[in-house]
RNA sequence: GGCGGCGUGGCCGAGUGGUUUAGGCAGGGGCCUGCAAAGCCCCGUACGGCGGUUCGAUUCCGCCCGCCGCCUCCA
């Protein structure tokens, strides 16, 4: 059973479940108000290894995660651009889910959005009032902090010592200055949802307590999110939902930031901070190389460096997918692992020490270098012979990639132009007569047409590099 | 000011109280090859600094230095 570290506790501990065999797991998406950035592919990669280490390991897994399309920053945009917030977050939502298509990340069971649960939201606010909980201001209701119990859990911080780091407002009569906005009364232009309060729009991602709720149910197993969405955002989700006396998450999971050049990410470093951007100068394939290569609760550094870095790592598993002719066991969607009754062409015991690793708070840095052994073993086992033993192992490597959410399927042959057809039929003949300055002339212009040249028992292969 | 994290060989990045190594990339030597490529084998005596605990610390404790993050809307 998978043990995770608890943000809650500290601690790393098995997930408990309601119900054995089932996990619910609800993680904090994107507003969507402009292009995603390779922040946002991380914990979208975190997630899915998790959900896709889940569902190998025979759970039934319900993945949320939502959209949330009416904020501060959505209204600004789209009063800058003379658009409708509406048809900004649209265009964005699309750019994110063609972002996480690409990452080979699976999509949600469920996408909640915001504007649908508005209602929700009034009902969930108009409780806490009732409750005694919040309380309406001039320009707003606000839930008073005091009175939730364990604030400040996610913060990992007591509330005395947030209260001592807590920035100064004057313009807003709070009673007290860590008391957070849970619906906000309407200023001119902006758009707006009925409420007891009068005309105004939700709070503090009131929607994703809402609909994590709604849609998991009381107790539900785990939430996630990025590292930055600790404190304050799921604080106040956690105490939103104990106020209103309902169970939230059981588990809390949050993982690291991308770092650029050592720093937190920022737009002002311009390097590589795009998703779109990143997907579109290396392999897909990469980044998630490059998220497992670490812990997920590290930082990683992304640059074209470490990128190029993961794309060699990527050649390798490749060519042994090329060499031993691995399916695309991807393709008919995530893996299970069949275990003991399972294909005897497996390594069963690699399996079993690949589980370990990811066990142990998804360490996907072990599992990946056993992968990579496992890859030397085969490669090792081919080159002495043992065809058997080459391909039992190398069907294992393809299983583990597989449950990783790692592509590494013999890729479809590269289509080869006529001109460059006929040099690699030349460079086979000039071979077969020992003719080796023309065989090289011809190695050295196939090269220059951007092909790498391999010369097999069946003759010269080419493919693109 | 409060709280938390990090500092590992050329680069990235795991891990552990001590006997035999993470792993990847790059580099060197060898095998294979007509030469290459791919693959395989071998190689680097790394753990910020100073003390302490210990038979023994990169791993535990303390201090110091350096870097980074959070403390109201950023994954």
């Amino acid at each position: 059973m998978l043990e995770l570290y608890d943000t809650a506790t500290g601690e790393v501990a098995p997930l408990s479940l309601r119900e054995p065999g089932r996990i619910s797991i609800y993680v904090c998406g994107l507003t969507v108000y402009d292009a995603p950035h390779l922040g946002h592919g991380r914990f979208a990669l975190v997630f899915d290894v998790l959900r896709r280490y889940l569902i190998f390991t025979g759970l039934t897994v319900t993945y949320v995660s939502n959209i949330t399309d009416i904020d501060d920053k959505i209204i600004e945009r789209a009063a800058e651009q003379g658009i409708e917030p509406s048809e900004l977050t649209a265009t964005y939502e699309q750019v994110w889910w063609e972002a996480v298509d690409a990452l080979g990340v699976l999509r949600p069971d469920q996408v909640p959005h915001a504007t649908a649960y508005v209602d929700r939201m009034v009902e969930l606010v108009a409780d806490l009032v009732a409750r005694g909980v919040a309380y309406e201001t001039a320009d707003g209701v606000y839930l008073s902090v005091e009175e939730v119990p364990g604030y400040g859990l996610l913060a990992l911080q007591p509330l005395e010592s947030l209260r001592a780091g807590a920035r100064v407002e004057s313009d807003v009569d709070k009673r007290s200055p860590l008391d957070f906005v849970l619906w906000k009364k309407a200023k001119p232009g902006e758009p707006t949802w009925p409420s007891p309060w009068g005309p105004g729009r939700p709070g503090w991602h009131t929607e994703c307590v809402v609909m994590s709720l709604d849609l998991l149910g009381d107790g539900f197993e785990l939430h996630g999110g990025g590292m930055d969405l600790m404190f304050p955002h799921h604080e106040n989700e956690r105490a939103q939902a104990v106020a209103a006396g309902r169970q939230f998450a059981r588990h809390w999971m949050h993982n690291g930031w991308v770092t650029v050049g050592g720093e937190k990410m920022s737009k002002s470093l311009g390097n590589f901070t795009s998703l779109d951007d990143l997907l579109a100068r290396s392999d897909p394939r990469a980044y998630r190389l490059l998220v497992l290569r670490s812990h997920y609760r590290s930082p990683i550094e992304v640059t074209p460096d470490t990128v190029t870095q993961a794309e060699a790592g990527l050649a390798r598993l490749d060519e042994a997918a090329r060499r031993f002719h691995l399916e695309d066991v991807l393709a008919s969607g995530p893996v299970i692992d069949q275990g003991e009754s399972g294909d005897p062409e497996l390594d069963a015991d690699a399996v079993t020490s690949f589980r370990k690793c990811m066990d142990d708070d998804l360490d996907t840095a072990g599992a990946l270098a056993m992968v990579f052994d496992l890859v030397r073993r085969a490669n090792g086992e081919a080159d002495a012979g043992d065809a058997p033993g080459a391909q039992r192992s190398a069907r294992t490597v393809g299983l583990l990639c597989a449950a990783l959410g790692l592509r590494v399927a013999h890729p479809t042959e590269d289509e080869i132009d006529p001109a460059s057809a006929d040099r690699v039929r030349r460079r086979d003949e000039a071979r077969a007569a020992g003719s080796w300055t023309a065989a090289d002339a011809l190695r050295a212009e196939l090269e220059q047409s951007g092909w790498l040249v391999e010369d097999g028992p069946d003759g010269t292969r080419i493919r693109r590099r």
